[in-house]
RNA sequence: GCGCCUGUAGCUCAGCUGGAUAGAGCAACGGACUUCUAAUCCGUAGGCCGCAGGUUCGAAUCCUGCCAGGCGUACCA
């Protein structure tokens, strides 16, 4: 619609200037807003007050002129008004919306996708948790927002793939190595001090000893092959604990990517060679240091260390570089935002061998609260205790959880209240977003059982769809496709789920106002044939947040 | 100190990338279930959009400077 009104402004204001009614041919990009205000019309146009600079005309007159010109031949437009300083407000006549309600029930799972991405190569990398320990609420965040960015760009015609990155190597592994070596060692009675640098958290002894009771595995005599050997069998079983908690929340990845399969292949090493053909890496003070502040980054950075060991930031480096080498367009990296320190290193890193540092965007994610009842639950990583992701699912489940996540902007702190997440109230929008659905549903299921006759397009039944309420819904659905569109344009998730709330709220409104089955057939038919439209949309949406959409609640 | 993020109704947050009278939900108050699911709806009330300048027809939105909170500032990730 928004094209069809946009196209005849077009048209107009050619044939404006034609008959001298306008002094210049140099129009702007027609813009089509749909109005806050019913007043306001059901579409309007800033075209007038763009143009007044150019034109040397006031606004009101420019409106004027294009007013005149507009050649309506299918007469969508039932009137135009020119308000405030200059705006052109169009009301569409309320059956010229129907055809829409059509395309909605054709294009059916498909409505809102596009292919708009054009075949684009995209790669999204999430969570990418160290398997050092299990997943927390924040990185059910990333997760959430990661998964459904992927969906989305997908809808819109990207190709996506979705990977976790696995810091399986370096110092980090050592150390969880030698905290599950010394926790073994306990349970065997010695009595030892345990580290403040190890992992405390009671999930190590755990580990302990599920990794050893069988006695299948055993361990070696020498410490630093015994410490190698548990850091190895930990780590395994960790990433296997985090994939099933990421399957339990909906979230699956193509590809799991190793990071010592980087040094294994000798991808560290070669990208370190690059950057020194390059001659962006030099040696100072016994350690080779990257030259990422002349790409803008703050301090120059060590990628080897003066003991010999690279860096994590060396095998970020190569690990990226080998993402742009699968031949991917654009890499997205979802992180939470105590790391946005690393990003201008990493920018420079992508551009300082080469690629379009434009071609590598994050995700930076705020952090999250978890709360009960408004107050703090105690999150202290440091002694390891502190509630889990799964916890989490477990005691509010997945849609909840998930929808949560998504109902703030990314940049914005979340605090997640587990109370208000198990709430099947207002307070918590996920149940009022699956009403909609399943009552639908219900709604159908009545319809069959009485014989009320199919969803199918027809005239009458269409026609019978004349009320403002009406129209209200379909127009608000027409948004939805835009919205999509612009969730990945801007890659933020969270349109969307204000999108779904604002529809459900209309749902609601129309479900409370005008009875679906009637004594009357051919509302009927009309009216079934709208909220089956409605429910098609909401599950839609749902389905891009990876969230179920209920036949029954 | 420097960098990034945030500041909008009592609370939690949107605000379509500069548009018309700034919107939801919760909490408060008053209403609606013999009717397709009340996990719902209708109404009332609630605002110096952190503060001060600037840019222009027009600013919550863009620029500058302050103020407050969070995070970061390693040869950790």
């Amino acid at each position: 619609m928004k094209q069809v009104v946009k196209t005849l402004i077009e048209k107009a204001a050619q044939a404006a200037f034609q008959d001298g009614a306008l002094p210049s041919a140099d129009f702007p990009e027609v813009e089509i807003a749909s109005p806050k205000a019913d007043n306001h019309g059901d579409l309007a146009t800033n075209f007038a007050l763009v143009m007044a600079s150019v034109q040397k005309t006031a606004p009101r007159k420019i409106a004027d002129a294009i007013v005149n010109y507009i050649d309506d031949p299918d007469r969508i437009i039932e009137k135009t008004e020119i308000a405030g300083p200059g705006f052109i407000n169009f009301f569409i006549r309320a059956t010229a919306w129907l055809p829409f309600l059509k395309e909605i029930h054709e294009k059916d799972m498909r409505y809102g996708a596009s292919g708009f991405g054009k075949g684009e190569r995209i790669q999204v990398e999430f969570v990418s948790s160290n398997p050092t320990g299990p997943l927390h609420v924040g990185h059910g965040r990333g997760a959430a927002v990661g998964d459904s960015m992927a969906n989305i760009l997908a809808f819109c015609g990207y190709e996506v793939e979705k990977e976790y990155y696995i810091n399986d190597s370096g110092r980090q592994i050592q150390t969880l190595g030698k905290s599950v070596y010394l926790r073994l060692k306990e349970l065997s009675g010695e009595t030892i001090d345990f580290p403040e640098e190890c992992y405390q958290g009671d999930y190590i002894g755990r580990l302990a000893r599920s990794l050893f009771s069988d006695g299948e595995e055993v361990l070696p005599e020498d410490e630093a092959a015994a410490v190698e050997k548990c850091a190895r069998l930990a780590a395994a079983q960790i990433i296997q604990g985090i994939r099933e908690d990421l399957d339990g929340f909906g979230v699956t990845f193509d590809r799991w990517f190793s990071e010592q399969s980087l040094y294994d292949a000798g991808k560290v090493d070669a990208a370190l060679v690059e950057l020194k053909s390059r001659k962006i890496v030099y040696e100072k003070d016994g350690a080779i240091w990257f030259n990422s502040s002349a790409f803008g980054d703050e301090k120059d950075r060590v990628v080897v260390r003066r003991t010999g060991q690279t860096t994590y930031f060396a095998s970020d480096i190569a690990y990226h570089l080998d993402k742009f080498h699968r031949g991917f367009d654009r890499l997205i990296d979802v992180w939470g935002a105590d790391h946005h320190g690393y990003i201008p290193r990493m920018k420079a890193s992508v551009e300082a061998t080469g690629h379009d540092p434009d071609r590598f965007q994050v995700i930076l994610y705020q952090l999250v609260n978890l709360l009960r009842d408004g107050q703090p639950v105690a999150m202290s990583t440091r002694a390891g205790e502190f509630v889990t992701l799964k916890n989490v699912i477990d005691e509010v489940g997945a849609d909840a959880a998930r929808f949560l996540f998504l109902t703030r902007h990314y940049e914005s702190p979340l605090d997640f209240d587990l109370e208000v997440a198990k709430r099947k109230t207002n307070d918590n929008p996920v149940y009022y977003v699956q009403y909609v659905h399943a009552r639908i549903s219900s709604i159908v299921r009545k319809a069959n059982e009485q014989s009320m006759g199919g969803i199918e397009w027809n005239e009458d039944a269409a026609a019978a769809l004349n009320t403002p309420d009406d129209v209200h819904l379909i127009k608000l659905m027409m948004r939805y496709p835009e919205i999509v569109r612009n969730s990945a344009v801007y890659m933020e998730p969270h349109r969307i789920t204000f999108f779904l709330m604002e529809l459900a709220a209309a749902f609601h409104a129309y479900y409370n106002k005008h009875r679906v089955l009637t004594d009357d057939s051919t509302t009927t038919a009309g009216r079934l044939y709208l909220v089956t439209a409605v429910q098609k949309v909401i599950r839609n949406g749902l389905t891009l947040l990876g969230v179920s959409a209920p036949e029954k609640m």
